[in-house]
Order: C-alpha cells, then structure tokens, then sequence
DNA sequence: CATACAACCCGCCAAA
DNA sequence: GTTTTGGCGGGTTGTA
C-alpha cells in the first residue's frame, strides 16, 4: 500500500515510471476536457507539479510540450469526428472541441495533417492512414533488427493470418452479439506505442503480475485492454493502450497502475482467437465489414479487448482468446 | 524557482 | 453560405 510517488512526488530519481501516473493523469484530463481551455496552469495542477517544473517533465516523459499534445489530441478527435459525422459543419466540431472560430481550426488543422478539413473529409485521410502505416512497419522492422526475433511477426505472418482468421472473404455474418457492458472503476497500466508490436504483450506481463499482487482480478471481473486510439490518426508513437482490471471503487492509484472511469454502454462483441499478427485484421473486419451493415453506428469511445479467460499466451503458436467489443449507437439520431 | 526574452500561436478583420 | 487563407497586434509558451 506504500505509493512512494504519493510520499515523495518530486523525487528526480526514477524518472518514467515514477512519474507516469501523474503523467497518465493528466493526459486522461485532457482527453476528457478538450471543449474547456486547458492551460499550463490547471494541468499542471491536476499533476501536482509547479508549472514550471511540470512542462519539463512533461516533455520528458512524453516527447511533445504540453500544447502540442493539447493541439494534437484536439486534431484527432476532429478529424475522427469529420469522418464519423459528415453532415456535421466543420466550425460545429471545431466550437465542439474549444477552438473559439473557425479560422483558427482551419489553420490549426492544415498545420497537423498537411490538408484542409474538406479534403480529410474527401478521402485524405486514407492517404494520412497510408503514412501511419508506413511508420508502423518502419518501426517494428527496427525493432526486429534489434532483439534477433524468435518469431517474426508482421509481414510474412499477414498472410498466414487470413487464411487462419477468416472464413470467407466476402463470408456472411461474423458472429457478433450485442452486450451492454456496465460502467466501472479500473486500475490501469498504459503503454504507450505502435499497436502490433510486442510492446503490449509485455505490457500485459507486467500487469498479470501486478494483480496477482494485489489478488485482482475479483472473481467475475475480467481484464480489459482498452485501445484509446485510433491507430489510422495517431502516429503509432503516441497510441496509448491500457492494460485494465475492474476494481471496487474504493481502489487508489499504486505507483504507475492508475485508476479510470469506464463509462460502460452498449457493444458489438465477437470472439477472437489467435496471435498478434492476426488481431488487427480481426478489428478491421469487425469494424468494416460487421458495423456497417448491422444498423448500427460506432459510438465516440474506444474500443475495448476483455479477456474473459485470462491473458495467457500459448508459448508454442502464440495464440490467445479474447472479445473484441466495439462501442455502438443506434443509427438514427 | 524567478525572470526575461524570442518564437510561436490565437483571435480578429477581410477576402478569395 | 461555408471553408480557407492572409495579415497583423497582443498574449502565451518554450527555454536560457
């Protein structure tokens, strides 16, 4: 129960982890106050730092200032929401999302993503999905490089995988079943990185072990793993995944496993079974090929992964189980 | 940690 | 009409 970031919070020793619960918390307040001014002041409030201390040790942990990553979370949620509300005006989203005129967003977003907003609206953004996955494969291709690969995973796997994963191309139905997941506390462990690497396996690692330190999971309680980006907007470096276990709501922070709020709702749930190389195209399918043609449309929430039976890897084939859930709302309205 | 300074960006008006 | 760009003053941010 000793947190020794609560005792002594600005101990310069330790840097990341140390600090990445304050850091995390910071960042899920921003995402969810982006309509509100988020000025040095009260976000480096919500961290407990000085404000001059804390855009250091921002910059440190994160690699971006605090207003880029303000500026960039605001561009992502635009631009998901250019796409996932057409009808809707530019200037709405924009007023939706704290910029004070039109003007502004237009330039702002120009400077982001290279395009004006109609043409992200227009098919841009495909050509900006193309760049992200380049960098994906640029850096799981150097990072291949470094640790001599057990087993090699994307390119040679990809095929490999849709023979395995999916039963037809143009195959009717996945099996998809509507849940309504009730809302929640979590304890969380956040990675931060490409999807599809290696890097949230690990992650999961670290976070099987930290429950089994603190007798978690609660009988009836699952992990989750909570994807808060949407890979085709945020460059693979900066996409957070939460490794999650449902928690009483008396549960406080310990060291870099913080706490969140899941806000619950309704979702598309579908069994998933197989390795990392596979699961993106199992996301793709579900949300390509299921969503559209089930009268329902994606909700503005993340996606989540609840492992029902545990996170555990088969060592010989790499292959796990889990359901893919995708948040959704009713067509009309 | 405070101050200071330069660069950058926001907000406003105008216009394509 | 909406979106985007240009120009410009004043305020904020980033860093020494």
């Amino acid at each position: 129960m000793t947190d020794p970031s609560a005792t002594h919070p600005d101990r310069p020793l330790a840097m990341g982890g140390f600090y990445a619960a304050r850091i995390n918390r910071v960042v899920d307040h921003i995402d969810g106050h982006l309509a509100e001014p988020l000025d040095l002041k009260t976000l480096a409030a919500v961290a407990h730092f000085s404000p001059w201390h804390f855009h250091r040790v921002f910059h440190a942990c994160t690699g971006e200032t605090l207003a880029d990553r303000v500026r960039r979370r605001r561009m992502e949620v635009a631009a998901q929401r250019l796409l996932r509300h057409p009808p809707l005006p530019a200037s709405a989203i924009a007023f939706e999302l704290g910029f004070s005129s039109a003007e502004v967003f237009a330039r702002t977003f120009r400077a982001h993503f290279g395009m004006t907003a109609t043409q992200w609206r227009h098919g841009g953004c495909s050509g900006w999905a193309e760049n992200n996955r380049r960098e994906l494969s640029k850096m799981s291709q150097a990072q291949s490089k470094k640790d001599q690969a057990p087993f090699e995973s994307s390119i040679e796997d990809a095929d490999h995988a849709a023979v395995g994963a999916s039963p037809e191309p143009g195959g009717r139905s996945m099996d998809v079943e509507l849940r309504t997941i009730p809302a929640g506390t979590l304890a969380y462990l956040r990675y931060t990185g490409p999807y599809g690497g290696r890097g949230i396996g690990l992650a999961w690692g670290r976070f099987a072990k930290w429950c089994s330190q603190h007798a978690l999971p609660q009988p009836g309680h699952a992990l989750i793993g909570i994807a808060q980006d949407n890979p085709e907007i945020t460059p693979p470096k900066h996409c957070r995944y939460d490794c999650c276990v449902e928690v009483t709501a008396a549960m406080r922070a310990v060291g870099s496993v913080g706490i969140q709020r899941f806000a619950g709702g309704r979702y598309g749930c579908t069994r998933f079974s197989g390795t990392v190389a596979d699961i993106n195209d199992a996301w793709m399918r579900l949300y390509g090929d299921w969503l559209p043609s089930s009268g329902w449309q994606p909700d503005d929430q993340p996606a989540i992964e609840i492992y029902d039976a545990g996170v555990d890897v088969d060592e010989e084939t790499g292959r796990f189980s889990c359901l893919l859930c995708v948040p959704i709302r009713p067509l009309i309205i």
